[in-house]
DNA sequence: AATAGTATAGCAAACGATTTCTAATTCACA
DNA sequence: TGTGAATTAGAAATCGTTTGCTATACTATT
């Protein structure tokens, strides 16, 4: 049960370690028939090059790592799906970090990435602001270049790679208006995170346009329960809208939970439209009216982009910065009222 | 740009590197002022611990393997999720490697964590047979914890925790009987995964029982897709059974998309029951009636046990192997028939 | 006051691989 | 047969930490 190293193969073959290293790692220098000879007692006893000596030495560890808000859910997991589609067969593996959308967490992560020499970091920050110098020191101090998706924060100068929230929920407002409705209200995520600042203001800039009661816009926390119990207590306002927007994923999925334990009817008690599509948008009854994005397609775009990054550290002034629309998608979760 | 290490810390301070090293590791043998002044310093320079340094010299890297079909889909991620809880706050990190189910892409995701000296495995393999040897020799030749989590290798003696897949099966096929229900039909996942193996060769126990005919028993491929696809060709068979079984919670979904698009009633032309529940599982019309597992908690008690393998190395002969039981869900996506 | 004991800090050897430099051998060609 | 190049392989430095061993200085005990 010793471990076999390179000293060990050269031991045993009575060669220097230098050759055997060169022999198993494609180098020129070693004779043909030696390095065969090599190479095959190497797979013999069972050798594996310790990554921790290899990244010690090369300096370099062939490890990304992303930071994203949690490990479940359809959003982040196809985007991450993505992300690994692009970088495994390149021979990167990936370092995933949730932050609970907690800068604490998120900043212990970070620490924790600088220790493990990644070579690139793709971050949804938890944060807009919270670990801004943090994030600065990553790039500046330490070279690691980062590129942001889903999310930014402000004034972190990096490549990212975002979906036009404004313009989403500008569609969404859009077509309730144009199907009567001028009473909406909106279940919105976590402030403190780019999406659900930016969300929640592109909805608040219609107040006069339509009618937005302060009761209407809860906060749904950006998860399943927190939308269960944000739908739950707006639909128990005396003076209901006829319309509510969901601002992300999970929360659509409590809120219809809530409306189903409650029984409310939708549309008939309450249109509905969603930010985030998902497999499952389509089947329920009725299906989810939603503007929708492409995950997987943020995760391929956002490690190529990293990639290039990497490949050209020199070009430092270079900024890609990627801003996808979302696609309306019109199913049966919105009625006609006459405004 | 350098890079701050002990060796610049300690001639900042005129100090020796082991001193310094002593100092921030909270050993004895600095005092209380010095220790101080190094702490305080290293934090001004911005000094981060060297991973791969400390991980070569100590032979700890704090890692956790974890190899999993797919990154994406609920039922594993929730199961990460659960063994994140548990290892984090100890300070180890995951190591997410999907296998997309191919046992090549399993081999080399096993091989690249044995280069990264991690100290444990956690596996759902992607075949019961492939790989075998290779797993067998990390077990005893590397001495790398495992622990094998709702999937199994055959013949490699470690630790596991698993469901009763039989008994999911039989309390779903039980309970349609009871309903009058008997030509049943399934869409079962990949038949090398343990799961797919054995929800299958329960289901076909019964078919002396019940009437089974060779179309009603599809390969769902454990996807979407691949229920989707399924459930097609099963439905435009003439003669339908009247009830089936899927195998696992993305099928599902595959399914009741096919089913909608083909304007299929459920229960009314066909019923329909479901291994795995999912959050929009309640939500669906019908609401799906299905037996539960619980993968949060799978994934608490997987890295719990671990854990207690990677202390107690010595009682080499211990082995902890669980078998939960599923919680069996009564909705309404089964309709009464006469027998 | 002599001796033992205890804190404090430095030196240097690991850990396992890569890589530069150097030495020895072979080969070609004049 | 001698010269220069090419080929092959070894020795040793290096990456950043940790840690066993030593050495010094100071405290306590008798």
């Amino acid at each position: 049960m010793n471990k076999i190293t390179l000293k060990v193969i050269a031991e045993k073959l009575g060669v220097s370690v230098s050759t055997v290293s060169r022999a198993l790692t494609g180098k020129p220098g070693v004779s043909k028939e030696l390095r065969d000879k090599i190479i095959a007692t190497a797979k013999k006893l069972g050798y594996y090059p310790d990554a921790t000596a290899t990244g010690l030495r090369r300096g370099k560890t062939m490890t990304i790592g992303v930071l994203l808000p949690e490990l479940s859910g359809d959003f982040f997991s196809q985007i991450v799906t993505g992300m690994e589609k692009v970088l495994f067969h390149l021979g990167y593996r990936l370092m995933l970090c949730p932050t609970d959308d907690d800068p604490e967490k998120e900043a212990a992560q970070i620490k924790m990435l600088i220790s493990q020499k990644v070579e690139g970091i793709l971050s949804a920050p938890a944060d807009m602001k919270a670990n801004r110098s943090l994030y600065s020191q990553v790039i500046n101090d330490m070279g690691i270049p980062i590129v942001f998706f889903d999310r930014l924060v402000e004034g972190v100068d990096t490549d990212y790679v975002l979906t036009d929230n404004e313009d989403g929920i500008r569609q969404l407002v859009d077509y309730l208006m144009s199907k009567g409705h001028r009473r909406i209200g909106m279940i919105h995520p976590l402030k403190g995170t780019f999406t659900g600042k930016a969300r929640l203001r592109a909805f608040l800039e219609y107040k006069d346009r339509i009618e937005i009661k302060e009761e209407w816009v809860k906060d749904g926390k950006s998860s399943e329960v927190g939308g269960y119990e944000a739908f739950k207590s707006l639909i128990r306002e005396k003076d209901k809208p006829t319309a509510l927007i969901v601002g992300n994923n999970l929360m659509t999925l409590g809120v219809l939970k809530a409306a189903r334990d409650l029984s409310v009817k939708i549309p008939d008690d309450i249109s509905l439209v969603s930010f985030d599509d998902a497999y499952w948008n389509e089947i329920f009854d009725p299906p989810i009216t939603c503007v929708a994005q492409d995950p997987h397609q943020i995760g391929l775009i956002t490690a190529t982009i990293l990639l290039d990054k990497m490949k050209n550290k020199r070009e430092k002034g270079k900024r890609t910065n990627v801003v996808l629309k979302v696609r309306f998608i019109e199913r049966s979760s919105v009625k006609k009222v006459k405004g």
